[in-house]
DNA sequence: AACGGAATCAACCGCACCAAA
DNA sequence: ATTTGGTGCGGTTGATTCCGT
């Protein structure tokens, strides 16, 4: 028989609101299920990816902050590429914005060392760089060491496998900052970042004003009911898991 | 203003893993 | 024990945006 084809490519707004009103019905599991019976012809693994990485009300948009860059730097030091472990310590910055961030960042970075390097060798022979942590391989052991003590849900957690690791490493030392150190200069520069209006929320909350909001039932393609948001001032609106409490 | 290259980021792909059938 | 479906993850691609000339 013939399968209905799928959209590959951008979402649309009308596609954001349809997968956000879904996963607020049916949780964030059950991703082929969820696709289905949404009418959108996306795959689950595409509506999965767009609600993790672009969606989840949990995220944080915006610029790294330093810290956050120098977080990073530290546990990819530790990890390599294990671009989801490193980013399960990084609240609100899912895998594709860190690996994003590596690939582009680093890159630039190794450029201008090399540069530099090039320079300074000509300069004095003898010199040498001696922070080459940030630059270093993938490690062939990967450790799952918790770095936070508690144990919460990271929004890219939707229920599914994860991939068995090994612990080698537990107990090595890793200082350079002591994590509360980390955290609470996270929570600093998010502070005022917000002031100065750097990060962004989800852009799917934008069609979530403070009081109320429904579908526009003009639009022909609109399949799915009346959307209400409540205000989430008072914790009426969206529970972490996503569902309506 | 126009163009080209670089940077950025959303999205896809393929594979691995796990649980249920 | 094997198969199948669902999901997570890392790597990669391609479109868009930014920036310098």
């Amino acid at each position: 028989m013939a399968q209905e084809e799928m959209r590959k490519g951008p979402w649309t707004e009308q596609e954001d609101l349809q997968l956000a009103f879904y996963v607020n019905l049916l949780s964030d599991r059950r991703w082929d299920f969820l696709a289905k019976v949404s009418g959108l012809r996306r795959t689950g693994k595409s509506c999965r990816l767009r609600w993790v990485n672009y969606l989840h009300p949990g995220l944080k948009r915006g610029k790294m902050t330093p810290l956050e860059e120098r977080l990073i730097l530290e546990l990819h030091s530790k990890w390599g590429n294990r671009w989801s472990r490193i980013a399960r310590e990084v609240s609100g910055r899912t895998d594709n914005e860190i690996k994003n961030y590596w690939r582009t960042h680093m890159r630039k970075k190794a450029q201008d060392e090399r540069k530099l390097n090039k320079v300074s060798s000509i300069i004095s022979p003898s010199s040498s760089f001696s922070n080459t942590s940030s630059f270093s391989s993938n490690s062939p052991d990967v450790d799952f060491t918790p770095i936070m003590e508690n144990n919460e849900r990271n929004f890219y957690h939707t229920g599914g496998q994860q991939k068995k690791v090994v612990d080698h490493d537990k107990g090595k030392n890793m200082k350079v900052y002591s994590m509360d150190d980390l955290w609470k200069d996270i929570e600093l520069s998010e502070e005022n970042e917000t002031k100065s209006k750097q990060i962004m929320p989800s852009p799917i909350w934008d069609y979530c004003p403070n009081t109320l909001w429904m579908a526009d039932d003009q639009d022909e393609s609109k399949k799915f009911p009346m959307i209400y948001c409540l205000d989430n001032k008072d914790n009426t609106f969206l529970a972490n898991n996503g569902l309506f409490i």
